[in-house]
DNA sequence: AACTAACGCAAACGAATGTTTGTTAGTGTA
DNA sequence: TACACTAACAAACATTCGTTTGCGTTAGTT
């Protein structure tokens, strides 16, 4: 029979780390809390982590990386600017809904990440922001999207598409699908009626 | 000469603990550091304040009664129901540039609020919630909104006035006038051109 | 002048924090 | 059999936390 050593142990331990740090907080999670969580003592967890410190770098890099890679696809590919930012706003959302708990804590406790690391992490994120902004000020140019405050624009489309991580529950009202369409209507044609 | 006695330090310690608590949160901010803040020692501030969850719901219930009654303001009145929901709107970007950090608190520390304090205020958000909701749903009744899924377009509106607190800063490109004007353009008549 | 209340401080409290240490049981490998 | 490695544990570590206690000083009141 083949043995879990050399096991995903490390692997539980983020995923329920990400899971704490959204209910309760960073620093409102102890290591003894995580480790009733995993199962084991909070002495046992430093065989498979470093430090506290480490899980939040972890989560962190892990989500803005992957928001960084899935951005430059984006870019690369040839669509209407209006179809990268549906692009985009449905990257956040599905990422939001398949890994909330991550999303959630790169979203709120990047603040409590150490230097270097805090550094690293505003860095990415900037990048992230820049190229996002870029689409928005290209549309607006090719004339496909009104002549808004690109900023405005940007963090309009950030922010609104953060509550999902607050309301999504797996089996509500709305699918995931119609769910998008729904923010989607709302970012790109307002709510009035023309 | 009139005395500092009977004083104001009950407010000035309130003032810098939502300056501290929006910097480095609830946990992250000990009773220490917000007693250095204020300029007297740790001890001495329980001479003015109960406890440290008092603070906290100090903070957290001024911002929620300011907003429930100004609510209720907005819908007394009989303007359009665009009208409104563009009051509403404003009411947020000017709360946070007057009051950005007893608004971010009420925003992201009031799960730090113990029993029974915890439930009075969400109950508080919810009540808020339902009076916005409902005139969303009444702005669709009369043909002025786009038939959205009026849960989307509440929480689309009050998360995309959330990030003015991470990024409004006094003298900054955009004047709070200005940022309204296009908070309003973005989320009334959307991004895309048509 | 005597009294009182407000307000500050230093010191200490117990509890909780992240982490280290020493040890042990089990497992794979030579 | 012997050795190395993994991963668990209990116990203890120093530090920090919110808060309490006791005591001094100051200023207004009688």
């Amino acid at each position: 029979m083949i043995t879990t050593r050399k096991t995903n142990k490390r692997q539980l331990i983020l995923e329920e780390a990400a899971k704490l740090f959204k209910q309760k907080g960073f620093g409102g999670t102890s290591m003894r809390d995580l480790a009733g969580e995993v199962g084991i003592e909070a002495a046992s967890m430093y065989n498979h982590i470093k430090s506290k410190d480490e899980i939040l770098e972890l989560i962190c890099f892990r989500v803005s990386s992957t928001y960084i890679s899935q951005l430059a696809e984006i870019e690369a590919t040839n669509a209407p600017y209006v179809e990268k930012i549906k692009a985009l706003i449905s990257l956040h959302i599905r990422l939001m809904i398949e890994d909330g708990a991550a999303v959630s804590v790169a979203n709120h406790d990047w603040k409590y990440l150490r230097e270097p690391a805090l550094t690293e992490f505003k860095d990415a994120r900037k990048q992230y922001e820049k190229g996002f902004a870029a689409l928005i000020e290209q549309g607006i140019a090719a004339g496909e999207f009104q002549p808004v405050n690109v900023s405005v624009a940007l963090f309009t489309i950030l922010s609104a598409v953060r509550w999902v991580e607050l309301w999504y529950r797996p089996g509500r009202e709305l699918s995931a699908e119609e769910l998008e369409a729904n923010i989607i209507t709302m970012l790109l044609t307002g709510l009035e009626k023309k």
